[in-house]
DNA sequence: GTCTATAGTCCGATAGAC
DNA sequence: GTCTATCGGACTATAGAC
């Protein structure tokens, strides 16, 4: 049922995200839909949650593949951010407008974003590491609204340069 | 009436702006309200267009108090960004959830983006230029969505740290 | 557990009087 | 031009059969 809901919300967008609609792409009825998730925030909830763990699953084995020295968790967040526009990105995006007016729903994900960031600047120095941080989210969030002033080459030169900043690690 | 719109949007958030409520905060009815704006969608596009006038504006009048050396024009927009939030960022956060279906309307306002950036990066080097401006729209965002993983005294930093790099100019 | 059917609400837009 | 009144539709959620 999640599979239907998100890859409902990629398709039609957030405004057609009805629970007739995520029925019907599930197979399931309205009612059976209902039953797994009593409301439809209970349905966002679990959305939300799936796409941080992906998240956090996508860094963790770009993590890995990539020597062990300072700066490797900053620098594959900055990979792994700055990959071509998927599908969890496009929900992302659905889900940012369907919740802006819930606060609340966004807790989990703020928890999630604060020891992120906690994680990542473990090996770097702090102004550096928040620098390429905030700048690659960003650069994902310009993307994503389709009003980044760059083109692609541009795009190439600034991606390169977050990279080395990460890779540079603590000599500074 | 546009006065009205983005008390209303401020006040209530995105999910409780519609016609009715529009129109009774205006102190004039529905039929009164559309016909000045036919449609709902030419309500949000006025109000889009109003907040671009109002960025555009700001930033002239801070770039004019600074002086005249390489990186003001870089500077006025990350101080423009960073002040405490206020109604015009309330309102572009509740548009922004208003308008993530209809990327059409955000046309006039990728453009405007696009042509603020060159402007703001004609006299200091691209790469440093392209860093504050995505480091500065990072943090705006998180700040407006309440995700940024930093606390007042390691935001001070960061926000000190971005006015020089923009202030050191082209002496790289 | 999953279905059908429907209750109850609210919205954007229109029609027509004044 | 601005009003009142209302339409047609879409939505979330519930009720109850199977």
């Amino acid at each position: 049922m999640l599979d239907a809901a998100q890859a409902l919300v990629v398709s039609d967008g957030a405004a057609r995200f009805t629970l007739d609609a995520v029925a019907k792409r599930a197979g399931v009825s309205k009612g059976g839909l209902m039953y797994n998730f009593p409301t439809k925030e209970a349905l966002l909830k679990a959305m939300l949650e799936r796409l941080v763990t992906h998240n956090a699953a996508a860094h963790a084995a770009l993590t890995e593949r990539l020597p062990d020295k300072p700066g490797r968790s900053l620098k594959a967040y900055v990979m792994n951010s700055v990959r071509a526009i998927d599908d969890d990105d496009r929900v992302s995006a659905a889900l940012l407008a369907a919740v802006a007016n819930d606060p609340g729903l966004l807790k989990p994900a703020s928890d999630y974003f604060a020891q992120r960031f906690a994680k990542l600047s473990r090996d770097v120095p702090f102004e550096r590491a928040a620098l390429v941080y905030l700048a690659t989210e960003g650069l994902w969030t310009l993307e994503l609204l389709k009003m980044l002033p760059f083109n692609a080459r541009q795009r190439a030169r600034i991606v390169r340069h977050l990279l080395k900043l990460a890779d540079e690690g603590t000599d500074e």
